[in-house]
DNA sequence: TGCAAAATAGTAAACGCTTACTATGGAAGT
DNA sequence: ACTTCCATAGTAAGCGTTTACTATTTTGCA
């Protein structure tokens, strides 16, 4: 079907044939420099003169090579966004907002995938550094790994050097001196909430699962849980809380070791929505009813929240406003420097939403 | 933070400084040339030389500019997706597919959402087509709208001519003629094996919900709903079919409104696992028990389903591997064009997967 | 009626890399 | 010891745009 009549030739060199700005300006009969200003229009041209043009154009069916002028340019109109994974919720919703917005702002969104590897999440950030994007958006928490730390340092210079901006979107700073813009939000707060509320409930033996160890986000949950143990003189059992991972599996499977022993609790602080859906699995096919035997609540309130049954009480993170507001910062002419820094650091606030799947503790 | 000790010198304008490819030769004192071999591997360069470079570039963190590569060399190394929502997980999953297969085979992922628009769609092939991509792959059902069609068949052969290629995941053929590969399911097969499942338990009068009008996945689905009835001899009563939308929101406020009528049914089969979400609570606020009272199945398969309470039976359909297969088909080399024309289709298959929404119908 | 100032259009120099060609030096062959 | 070859390295010509400059018309006004 991609025949044509022509006696098939030796075969063809991947020729990347294409019509080029010289075809444009041959078919208009004008210079390439007119055609380049007909269609940026950022140049006066005589109004017969760009018709032409833009018939040209449509006739040949040219469109620009965004990396000739990537070159020439100065901006590439791109930012790159770099998550753990596409399809895992929490990111999926960042990365909505972030291209959303980056769409708005007429700009194209690169997309990458770490699978939760650091290396490979230093890799790719070189990678996008290659590609001069305006802007690289590092989404989610992060090592605590000093040597991971000071490469993610460096890059963030070198980013800086080249006139882009690394922004840190729910993750710490890297350090006072690293030049990052940051979007965040209240994780310890949400988390000292959410306990609390737990503990106004009347439980006492909360149980903490999930969470990636010696990571930003666990760690900073994790205090907040602490913190508001704490508050109500409530001694802080080690027995209770076990990290590992953020994922439903992680959450059924531990649950389910967990219950196999004895450890007592009436609630679950899940790490976040994910490993509470695992974790109300594991319940329910012990037999555990939720909310009558043990309270369950999640963290982030992904639209997944709002289908389990019973439907889950959780810590509401603005998702999507973080990834759209990471690339508000980022593309922010932060270049009237007026001494008075312009803020480089957004955050975001937490709440808890309630739902069903926490009861007051009942006298036993 | 971002303050040195320099005197603030002028308004530097928006200096794209970076290190090039000249300042690493320099500073290992060889010729450019020589620091793009030793770089590329692609020619021979004396052991301590390369060493020298890669010495030389590290000192200087450089990194190369991808954009002078992309138009210098042939390739860009880089794949599109177009796909309606990041964050709506039927596309998600595809996406991640994408993305996977496309790091794996060394490109970077250049994703875009259309947001259901079909005239932004038009244009975000156009953004692609600028950015000279090795494939743009558009991720789901069509719009069958003709001048449509026509201008999407335009792109296809115009990244055709420019050694890229238009791949369809998900969606019908542009026509004969048109250079494109694609990527299918069986959409109207599961609609059918579905249906009939449904029958063999009993049912007769079934609700079909949702699905855009006059779009390529709902007519499909419907294609294989109506022929299973048939094949049963089962008439098809019109007033059970409730085309409309994909979304949650269509299945819930779409069902509310079915149930203030009387319309007689025993199941509701929606067209996806979203649309199945919004119904099932629309039943549930109605104080209708599933599968008890109204059995119920989706469509796609997603992780939702087996949230669900009861877990969706659905169709599944393998979302990740389609998005690999995309990038795979697309990146195949069909260089050796050996006349018998390497297969530009593949097509995976769907099954039903049966979990506890459905009851087959007790004589009433 | 002239002449300066707009308004337009053209020329050509980057932008940072890849790669065909060309050059150089020593190893190998006789 | 003198060609003939390799193995390396360098030169320079693009790749397709943008944009400072320069050149040519027009237009506006005295």
């Amino acid at each position: 079907m991609k025949q044509n009549n022509v006696p098939a030739a030796s075969p063809l060199p991947p020729q990347r044939s294409g019509v080029t700005i010289t075809d444009v300006a041959t078919s208009a009969g004008v210079s390439v420099a007119t055609v380049s200003r007909a269609l940026s229009g950022n140049y006066p041209v005589a109004a017969a003169t760009r018709e032409r043009v833009q018939h040209a154009v449509a006739a040949l069916g040219y469109v620009a090579n965004a990396h000739a002028r990537a070159l020439a340019g100065a901006t590439t109109r791109t930012v790159g966004i770099i998550i753990n994974d596409v399809a895992d919720p929490f990111f999926a919703y960042i990365a909505r907002g972030v291209e959303r917005q980056a769409s708005a702002e007429g700009r194209l969104c690169l997309i990458m995938a770490t699978h939760g590897d650091k290396e490979r999440e230093l890799a790719l950030v070189d990678l996008l550094r290659e590609q001069r994007t305006d802007a690289v958006i590092l989404v989610g928490g992060a090592s605590d790994d000093p040597r991971y730390r000071k490469q993610m340092a460096d890059r963030a210079r070198a980013l800086d050097a080249d006139g882009s901006v690394l922004v840190l979107c729910g993750r710490p700073s890297l350090g006072p001196n690293v030049p990052t813009k940051t979007v965040g939000y209240d994780n310890e707060g949400g988390a000292f909430a959410m306990t609390d509320y737990l503990i106004s409930q009347g439980h006492r033996r909360i149980l903490y699962v999930g969470g990636p160890q010696n990571f930003s986000t666990t760690a900073a949950r994790l205090a907040g849980f602490r913190r508001a143990l704490a508050a109500r003189g409530i001694e802080h059992d080690p027995a209770l809380v076990h990290e590992g991972a953020f994922g439903r599996g992680f959450g059924y499977s531990r649950m389910k070791e967990i219950l196999a022993t004895s450890l007592d609790f009436t609630a679950v602080f899940a790490a976040n929505d994910m490993v509470a859906a695992g974790v109300l699995q594991a319940l329910e096919e012990q037999g555990l009813r939720v909310p009558e035997d043990v309270s369950l609540v999640g963290y982030d309130d992904v639209p997944l929240a709002n289908e389990l049954r019973p439907r889950l009480t959780t810590v509401h993170v603005p998702l999507e406003d973080m990834g759209r507001e990471s690339v508000r910062l980022a593309l922010a002419d932060s270049a009237h420097d007026t001494g008075a820094s312009s803020d480089n650091t957004i955050t975001v606030g937490t709440h808890i939403v309630l739902r069903n799947s926490v009861a007051p503790l009942a006298p036993r």
